[in-house]
DNA sequence: ACTGGCACTCGCTACAGTCGAGTGCCAGGA
DNA sequence: TCCTGGCACTCGACTGTAGCGAGTGCCAGT
């Protein structure tokens, strides 16, 4: 197709106009605004091309151009240009992780540092189970025949179940399934489990079997079937910013999708490896959400990753700016995740 | 003052009506609607006393009336009749709760079934660390040098704290720190462990006395001095209910409101013992909600209290519906805590 | 291939007019 | 004394009209 240099050069103009006012941009303020070296009406010719290619359209005849979903898309692939963070962003992000004491206040205050950064809402998950190895698991007696079962993962992440035991248990026994669960299954990958625990069970001592199987099945359930991911959400009220223009005017559908997790999950987790996904309105795969675009990333320490984070916001915002805060929060974090 | 019962019978009537319409009430629409047994000139003598009194207001000339706050409030007080949930409700709340795997899985479910119910945003404060025992701490190495420090509570909550001690420590060592500290502080409630923990460090005998301090110290910093609450919310979709109508078309500072901890700690807890508060618009502390209304209580095994629950939404709002539900799910997970 | 000019479109705003729900007040009646 | 029907009045909501202006598409000229 006839898209030359400056016809590119136009679409990034009109998004990046668009996007810091919010108005649909017409040919006029556009040569006022960029040097673009040409007159309006030149301009007019090209915004006809894009228009007929579907990369921007009218609201109405007699208004000015707004760009299209097809049209952020290109300019994400093609147009925007890195934005480096600015020193105090790089600072503010410094300060808000260090004195993190546990897992729940580094996702805490990663959230609400990448919904402040970002001005749109934030969502991270907690490093996922399934990528987790176990680093201790604890048998808790409550009473002669409950168990509290708290598994530690390296990630940081600590589960908790009650466990009906079949029949009373004495300390003893406790001492020595503990002992037995650990040999086996420390440092394994909560993925890699079942057949280790499947082996705890056949391998138990005669008295410790029903316990040990009333066990096994808590773990399996509990812990690697299911698998329980968390999430963090902040900066729902940045939804309102932009009026009622964003989003037609209706937060409904958004804040109905903002409490699913499973909605959440796909948006964020999932991702591929160390990539940045831009999903643009209509790209994702929930009608809650084509009104918006999730910019998400994975993290983890070192070159792994337990899990997503991102932000969401309306289709009209500050691509180039959200990516670099994104890439940044999550490399960040994930430093602060292999110090432990 | 002049209210009689057939002014608070209209007062009444005007509550319910625009409760249900969300359309200021006439007086020719009141007597049809409503068995007063008077004319509508009369109903409008009356309207206009409790005009005069700050009941109710009209939002301009030739509309009908609007409850005021302080109408809202002797609404509440002295006119709404208790309203029995229905067999549908009370199914829906036994089906909702059994089944929980652990506290986490309680709370949830409890903060979905309490918006689905009333169809307002639901708050539900995590049993209080401050008013929960210690049922067991345990010690669990990480490296040489490090700790992770569990505590279980009596109320379900699990704590977590990494601690970095001054050396290393070997495996029998770790083993003694256990015991003694389950010894001294098991059972006791955590808002009277600070002499106890101190007790502990000088019991302590010399070899183990440096890392008997470090995990004092980290005990009563982050169990019991910042007493870490927590909260769980759902339903924020339906402030969008009522089109733009309920808070002045702009949901910006509620949804800020609803991301402060401290705000939703201050409107759910420190509720006296066993009685329904309602916080009725500007009768709250924060100015972000002076548009809204809040029901809420306290549950907890038995008698006691360990945290609150309720529901937030605007002034307009099923007060003696919202209260039952309220009041009806705090006893259920009161039944459920004391289960456990 | 670009530019200036020009006619045209159409949303936005302001203004005037109508409609009707709802009110306050008053005189008459139980 | 309290209630009622009647009546004039208020004022927001809605409708229709007109003018404005930003922005466009097209075309002839360079």
């Amino acid at each position: 197709m006839g898209l030359d240099d400056r016809k590119l050069a136009v679409l990034r103009a009109i998004v990046e106009d668009y996007v810091s006012t919010q108005e649909p941009v017409g040919s006029k303020a556009l040569v006022e605004r960029h040097q673009l070296g040409v007159s309006p009406a030149t301009v007019r010719n090209d915004m006809a091309v894009l228009e007929e290619e579907g990369y921007i359209r009218q609201p109405h005849t007699s208004a000015g151009r707004v760009p299209t979903d097809r049209g952020y898309r290109l300019f994400v692939d093609r147009l925007s240009r890195v934005k480096p963070l600015s020193p105090a962003e790089r600072r503010a992000i410094e300060r808000f992780l260090v004195g993190a004491v546990d897992l729940d206040d580094v996702v805490h205050r990663t959230v609400r540092l990448l919904a402040q950064l970002t001005r749109q809402v934030a969502v991270v998950q907690y490093p996922s189970l399934a990528r987790s190895s176990v680093r201790h698991l604890e048998l808790v007696p409550i009473s002669t025949t409950r168990l509290m079962l708290v598994m530690i993962a390296d990630t940081g992440r600590v589960e908790q179940r009650l466990v009906e035991l079949p029949g009373p248990v004495p300390a003893d026994d406790v001492t020595d399934l503990r002992r037995l669960i650990n040999e086996k299954l420390a440092n394994a990958r909560l993925s890699e489990t079942p057949p280790l625990v499947q082996a705890l069970v056949e391998e138990a001592p005669t008295g410790l079997r029903p316990t040990m199987t009333t066990l096994a099945s808590v773990l399996l359930e509990t812990l690697v079937e299911r698998h329980e991911e968390r999430i963090a959400l902040a900066g729902t009220a940045n939804l309102t910013r932009g009026g009622l223009l964003d989003f037609q005017g209706s937060l409904r559908p958004i804040l109905e999708a903002l409490e699913e997790e499973v909605v959440l999950l796909k948006l964020i987790g999932e991702t591929e490896p160390s990539t940045t996904r831009v999903l643009i309105g209509d790209e994702n795969e929930f009608d809650n959400l084509r009104a918006a675009s999730v910019v998400s990333t994975g993290y983890g320490p070192g070159t792994t990753i337990v899990g997503g984070l991102g932000v969401l916001g309306p289709t009209r915002m500050d691509y180039p700016g959200n990516i670099a805060t994104v890439r940044a929060v999550a490399r960040y974090v994930g430093e602060l995740l292999a110090q432990n």
